[in-house]
RNA sequence: CGGGGCGUAGCGCAGUUUGGUUUAGCGCGCAGCGUUCGGGACGCUGAGGCCGGUGGUUCAAAUCCACUCGCCCCGACCA
């Protein structure tokens, strides 16, 4: 391709919306064009990347003996009425008529869709296990768009769904799609780490998150450097720091006047946070919880949402609190009637706590578990932090950010048993089938890719995925032997079958190589009249601050050699 | 949905507080010609705007008021 042929400007300002470097990067090397928020067109360049990046997903998931499908995107809702997934989804659905006013949906994932048809070709263990995937837009209306193509509205996924007759077999398929997924990332160049993830509304038992580590990513994850261990904190456990634990004390009340915050509160006392109890009040689906935890934890709200199995989770109004009688600022589950009270485990980790009393300007001295209260449910509710100790290994925990680009989980049968695909096994006996699904952002892929692989100059693409693999760049175009080589070097590599990205403009040196150093292609051949004189052309990686002058006979043999050498 | 910011040429911005000196400007980019050229060259000439939209106030609105649409960021949310 010859870039004064190449659809898509290069943008020398920096645009003044994007704060992400993917998203600046894609903007100025014109590779995607913004319609609306969060939705993008890709635009020559970055649709060879997409299509490099599908290719390499296409053919791990091929080996895994997965199969490729094409489902569509139009949805009838009723089909989301009936795996019950309709209220869960909620406005992130996007939903349309047709002209006989029944509705429809943009499908925003493709459980329901594969689940019926798998449902209608499948009668007996005999057709199980298989995999089925696609490479298809989704649409979801996301509260919030940002970053790019790191959170949009609609985007092209892989998704993956896989059928199965015994949980063994689940979990081997799984075995290997996560293997997959590693072989996709380690040749996308893509640096990614598998952690433990929550499965979110959609319920299942395993799953697993793979992240790409990096400050601008939405998740926190807690990991382990002792033993490799990570998990999102929405569903990371840990061994928390040890509170004083002394002989139990007689309970008592003592005047705190104005202290009400866990802050206020140790300072008035001389007390270590951990010495204390929290109250947290919430809503779950027009009940009113509880939640008690030492002072120094905070709670993990996914996790204290799924033990509840809430559909809707926030914290409580004011007025709400009021309204069950409790005191904010005194609140104590001692003596509490009529609520549920959840209490994390780490109010059996310590002795002799200040807790509310209750009443306006009081605490409680010396309260006990479960001596002085009880609770509803006594389980981990709270979230883990960096510090605290591995449940692994005992090892130091430590906070990073990560972006998700892939998640794979058990579904189990949460979806086939609503909408009926069974199966008969041996002995005659329906069964739901069993499920596994696995997804992965093509779009994000390819941010995270240049969030991971980037400098002040621009994009530095891992050979297989950049747009084009070899950047041809003659200088001083009015030079007939410069442009003769040229032209006929770029007819040579064409032949050869490589991709060539041909900077054939009468611009300036500067211009070209801060084009070429944005658009981030690995390899650039220079050829001048400089070099020519000496008989050479000048071979250089973009991710080699070097260039290497190489005799004229010698720059095929040393391409060969340097795209060989690069290609993951 | 809560909080904050922003809509003026393709991009980045000034002008808005205090309405009139603006025929709405600057830089980049764009077109033509010439001189240049190893890390975003220079000169000359030129094109490009209903100042997001609608309605008001006024002799007069990019500028004041009301409503509205859109975009970005933080939070909530996120199979």
């Amino acid at each position: 391709m010859r870039i004064s042929q190449l659809f898509g400007k290069r943008l020398r300002e920096i645009p003044a919306d994007a704060d992400t470097e993917s998203h600046r990067l894609l903007l100025r090397a014109g590779m995607i064009c913004q319609l609306s928020a969060g939705i993008y067109s890709y635009m020559p360049l970055a649709l060879r990347t997409l299509r490099k990046i599908e290719n390499i997903v296409r053919e791990e998931m091929n080996r895994t003996g997965a199969q490729e499908v094409l489902m569509p995107s139009l949805q009838p809702l009723e089909l989301w009425q009936k795996s019950g997934r309709e209220t869960a989804m909620g406005q992130t659905l996007f939903r349309l008529q047709d002209r006989k006013e029944r509705d429809l949906v943009l499908g925003p994932t493709h459980e329901e869709v594969v689940t019926d048809m798998a449902g209608r070709n499948v009668q007996s263990y005999r057709d199980l296990p298989f995999t089925l995937y696609q490479i298809q837009t989704k649409m979801r209306d996301e509260p919030r768009p940002r970053g790019g193509l790191i959170r949009v509205r609609e985007f092209t996924m892989k998704d993956a769904y896989s059928f199965h007759a015994s949980e063994a077999d689940l979990d081997s398929t799984y075995k290997q799609i996560v293997q997959a997924y590693r072989n996709i990332y380690r040749r996308c160049g893509l640096p990614a780490i598998m952690i433990e993830a929550d499965s979110g509304a959609i319920g299942g038992k395993d799953s697993q998150e793979f992240m790409a580590i990096t400050d601008i990513g939405e998740d926190e994850i807690i990991i382990c450097d002792s033993c490799g261990a990570g998990a999102n904190v929405e569903k990371a456990c840990s061994i928390k720091l040890k509170a004083p634990c002394n002989p139990v004390q007689d309970m008592e009340e003592i005047a705190t006047f104005e202290h009400k915050t866990i802050e206020q509160l140790t300072a008035f006392l001389k007390i270590s946070s951990s010495q204390t109890l929290k109250a947290v009040f919430y809503h779950a689906d027009e009940t009113m919880v509880f939640a008690v935890i030492r002072g120094d934890l905070d709670v993990n709200e996914v996790k204290l949402k799924k033990l509840l199995r809430a559909a809707d989770l926030r914290l409580a109004s004011d007025k709400e609190v009021k309204h069950a009688g409790i005191i904010a600022g005194t609140a104590s589950p001692v003596g509490l009637r009529g609520i549920k009270i959840i209490a994390d485990e780490s109010v059996l980790s310590g002795t002799n706590f200040v807790a509310g009393a209750n009443k306006d300007g009081f605490h409680l001295k010396n309260v006990n578990y479960p001596r002085d209260f009880t609770a509803d449910v006594v389980a981990d509710i709270a979230k883990a932090k960096a510090g605290d100790n591995c449940t692994v290994c005992n090892g130091i925990l430590r906070t990073i950010r990560g972006m998700e680009v892939g998640h794979v989980f058990k579904l189990g049968v949460s979806i086939s048993d609503k909408l009926g695909a069974n199966f008969v096994d041996e002995g005659g006996t329906p069964h739901p089938i069993i499920m596994g699904c696995y997804g992965i952002g093509i779009g994000r892929l390819m941010a995270a890719i240049i969030e991971l692989n980037h400098d002040n100059k621009g994009i530095i693409w891992p050979m297989s995925v950049a747009p084009y693999q070899i950047n041809l760049c003659p200088l001083y175009s009015d030079n007939a032997e410069v442009v003769k080589r040229a032209d006929s070097l770029y007819q040579e590599l064409i032949n050869l079958g490589y991709e060539v990205l041909y900077d054939d403009r009468a611009e300036s040196p500067g211009v070209k190589f801060n084009d070429a150093d944005l658009l981030g292609i690995p390899l650039r051949i220079t050829i001048s009249p400089r070099s020519l004189e000496k008989g050479c052309m000048e071979v250089k990686l973009r991710s080699n601050p070097q260039a290497d002058m190489i005799a004229l006979d010698d720059v095929i043999a040393k391409i060969k050699a340097s795209l060989t050498h690069t290609c993951i």
